[in-house]
DNA sequence: TCCTTGACAGTCTACTGTGGCATGTCGCAG
DNA sequence: CTGCGACATGCCACAGTAGACTGTCAAGGA
């Protein structure tokens, strides 16, 4: 109980449990809609977690629902255990990048092969930054003063992804292949 | 044998193993080195692949050496292992930006505090893109051809860490506090 | 010479994270 | 009323992380 040390993506439950109760089900898609683009988690690491916590006596699991929800609900001690994750600064971000291994390694792949993979990951790149850009244009358009907090990781993706596709129109030739490199998404 | 499937990891210390034999404290280092920047390991996951890859006879155990070192030499079952990995398709990089979580429940955290953790942030991103610059700055300046494919991963860092930069700069001051936001790491 | 220090080298364990299979529920279209 | 697809959870195996732990060896100071 005391001592109970979270780990970001139980605090990150957590944070959401603070508006209110939900169930596992609920948990994985508002996590996946709001911050599933720099967090990544997975069903079974929040059933997993939810077991946990409720165990931990951070979260009070409700009565069976239809459909067997089970609701959970942020207790006291949960409140407490949020508050002091928060706190604490925040680790270094992490990055795997599989398409730069393969580059690396890929001198002795058959010419063209390597282009096709960049060619695909760039359409995979271009697409999603013209998702966040449409987003990004819809909050700001909406009339109504916006909050900026919500507004930064949005721009973070843009800004990500406006690095890599420029970092993928300037690979040389021998890398990206004739125009294939340019083939747009859609 | 047939159908072992190589996770990267795996794949990537077979290709440090086609230069030649190695032991597992050398692949941690190389790796370190070489794919740290865009693909983090851990000692223990070395150690456990290198058991698995000995195991399924994709690399072969040599003699210990002083202080137990263990030499291990790729054989030819690992050298095709290796080239099938190569010729997948390389899967989507995958981000964890834990101080994006921070900023997103931090609604509560006392004013400055945000600041705090951003400023300290932001001087960690700025120490990583002066190295990346040094060692971009040292290879271009040596005189002769240089590989663009061992450059590219490097120019991704670069692209990258400047647009965190840029992201950090343009941070509303409600978030970023005032000028601590700009405090360089040194 | 002995002793401390610190880099080297590998092992172990607990926890966190991923992906897929299995099971069952319920609304609805045909 | 049947079968399909979205909903909802549980479970497992494997991949990846973090840090403690043991032991080895070289070098330099007391």
């Amino acid at each position: 109980m005391a001592g109970y040390s979270l780990n970001a993506t139980a605090a990150s439950l957590l944070g959401f449990l603070m508006d209110g109760p939900l169930t596992g089900w609920d948990l994985v898609r508002t996590a996946e809609e709001r911050i599933g683009d720099f967090w990544s988690l997975t069903r079974s690491q929040v059933y997993r977690e939810l077991t946990a916590m409720a165990a931990a006596g951070l979260i009070r699991a409700g009565e069976l629902g239809p459909r067997d929800r089970r609701p959970y609900a942020i207790t006291s001690a949960g409140q407490k255990a949020f508050r002091a994750w928060l706190e604490r600064e925040p680790g270094p971000e992490s990055i795997r990048f599989p398409l730069l291994l393969t580059l690396l390694f890929g001198r002795s792949l058959p010419r063209g092969r390597l282009a096709e993979m960049v060619a695909h990951h760039r359409a995979l790149h271009a697409d999603r930054l013209a998702g966040y850009e449409a987003a990004h244009a819809e909050l700001v358009g909406s009339r109504g003063r916006i909050d900026p907090i919500s507004l930064a990781p949005l721009e973070l993706g843009i800004a990500y992804e406006r690095a890599v596709m420029a970092w993928f129109d300037q690979l040389p030739l021998e890398i990206a292949g004739t125009a294939a490199g340019k083939i747009s998404g859609r």
